[in-house]
DNA sequence: GATGAATGAGGATTCATTCAT
DNA sequence: CATGAATGAATCCTCATTCAT
């Protein structure tokens, strides 16, 4: 007579730890339930006490990465409340952080195979997009202050996006030069983007 | 004078060019030996006449698919030979379309996990450089002939790269925004780009 | 004065019913403990609390489906009482009728495979007899009476039983010729069984 | 280059009979393709390189019993074709034999539960009609000579069948009753189903 | 040069069941 | 009375690979 009800949430918070762990060293591809259930010392049958299948699990990690870089990022928005370039520079800083940080959401939130991630709910991915939103509207303010020099910030957003995604994945797949140094390939990309949205580059795009 | 390599040419070929044509058809996940030599119409078995194991079918296609973009770039880089900014865009938009029309090849050059990408030789990859040489040398002309503004062609290259990376990720895996037009979305990075060496934007970097 | 059974009447009633949909619904084969405990919105442990194991559950889902169908044919009896043809004729309808009726509990009682229903008492499938005593006490009056000729009622009761048997399990399994309407198919092996004991058909068998 | 061709015919048979014997001795039900090659002392994958898959084996049974009993049938049809009567009795007599000798064919042909059948060509099932023309001929013709008294042959067929199925299930699953001679019992429906066609006693029906 | 035979390991998932609470 | 936690064994099926021919 019992609705649904949360079960040992311990149990459940391992798995998901397990596999976000499992995603960084082994990689998306060879990931399985048996083999998280081993990690945990578990048997492959109490993965499913807390997850329908493989993609709720997966579902329910990308909507926790969704969830965290939303999180990181309104924190972000909010201290730079008052200064719109500190704030565009912190924000753009801070999605490179949370994807070198958690590479394994970032991996299963943007590095996914559309064929893969068109099994998980859209509205997942929706949510994506507002951490875009935060950008944009950064913008927005920036071109209404005098202090940014864009035509479209709808448009100019997602270039930036372009910017920011390469640099992370570049740097996820290790496939940065060897002589370069991380840290300073992060802040040209992050002075290439402020730079090109405040000197009106961008302006006739 | 090479001894190695006695076997039927046209096998080899026809492994190659159906392994790609299921890469982009079915995707890299549910890609098998059984399933390409069902598709070629052969035994799974003939595969391993002309590739030692799976890994070593995979690192062919990368060669070859390296070997593909460097050609094209080059190409490119010599009917530009007299113009350099020209050529810088025209570089930059070769290498998007190369992503875009051969996702399979860029799929397993530029996107596989490193966990994947490690059992490959490193070689290979060092190869992948080479397209970005044809950039920086291009930049380094631009600065000598005084039409780029930038301070270290090196690390400008890479900021490039991570915008062309970039643009090309978020296409393949169908992230872009619907309301933006791709052709669009793909000339704002383009510019974007240039201007970004060309106005001194990265000249303090 | 019986100990055995203190449990709560209503959740047994209620996985005794759930487990007779499933079966019409989705089929003996794919029937589980666990299905049986979702549909219900119930644990499923608790059907241990009520039953022993699966086969204990069965047993009494056939327990139940013979009393069932024994107080059928019994009202049938009683009905036409004065009339031993009439009786007989209502008898085997009503047999035919509950296969169809109830298929869930025809098909665990009378098509189960040996191996499966070993497992179960054979007191449960004695009592699938008394219902056959039925029609043989109508056929010995009849014989009495001198409306039916047959010499052995008890192999002519048992040919009688293949017919309907037949019968019902050709229209369950679906295997009825599809220019055949059922109901006349129906009448057709009614009229063949009544016949058979009225025209001394089976005398010298 | 090499079209489909057949492998290894041995273990095909291998499989197919194996499967037969489990049928019988386990029943349907309990039947699974590791049984299956443990059965054989092969491994499980070997099944897999002669049927696509579980369907497929089955159904290739399924095919290989209407074979069977089709090829019987017009045996006895041929060797009886001068004597309608007795073609006719040993037609029904046939059809029995075929299910007691059989009856891992037998179960799989007639007694599956529809859900399951329907995944099978129903082609296959369209074959058993050609056994019960058999039947129906033979009605026609003794109606033509006069020694069959039956309205509608078509009809006539399938209460004849009703009663053969039944006998043929009830034996099957050891549901007769044990004070009754299985093969006094089979010559009661088979003298019962003769006599229903030759003395005008489905005349009306 | 190409194939058929064969397999062990592993894939996701479902099952009946136990046990402590 | 009822449940959540947990599991070992089983389900079908696919995989990469080897080897004798």
């Amino acid at each position: 007579m019992q609705e649904e009800q949360k079960e040992n949430p311990d149990l459940k918070r391992l798995i998901l730890d397990t596999t976000r762990r499992l995603l960084v060293t082994r990689g998306f591809a060879s990931l399985s339930m048996r083999r998280i259930a081993r990690e945990m010392n578990y048997s492959a049958t109490s993965i499913y006490l807390h997850f329908k299948n493989k993609d709720a699990l997966f579902h329910a990690l990308i909507e926790e990465g969704m969830s965290i870089l939303l999180r990181r990022q309104r924190k972000i928005a909010k201290k730079f409340s008052d200064d719109v370039l500190a704030r565009l520079r912190a924000l753009c800083e801070g999605y490179i952080a949370f994807g070198l940080e958690c590479p394994e959401y970032y991996e299963i939130m943007f590095m996914l195979h559309p064929e893969l991630s068109s099994r998980f709910p859209r509205e997942s991915f929706r949510r994506a997009r507002r951490n875009l939103d935060l950008m944009k509207v950064t913008l927005d303010e920036g071109v209404k202050e005098g202090v940014v020099v864009i035509e479209d910030s709808h448009a100019a957003t997602n270039v930036m996006w372009a910017s920011l995604h390469g640099a992370v994945s570049i740097l996820l797949t290790e496939r940065l030069d060897a002589r370069i140094v991380p840290q300073n390939f992060i802040e040209s990309v992050l002075d290439n983007i402020v730079r090109s949205v405040t000197t009106g580059q961008l302006s006739a795009a």
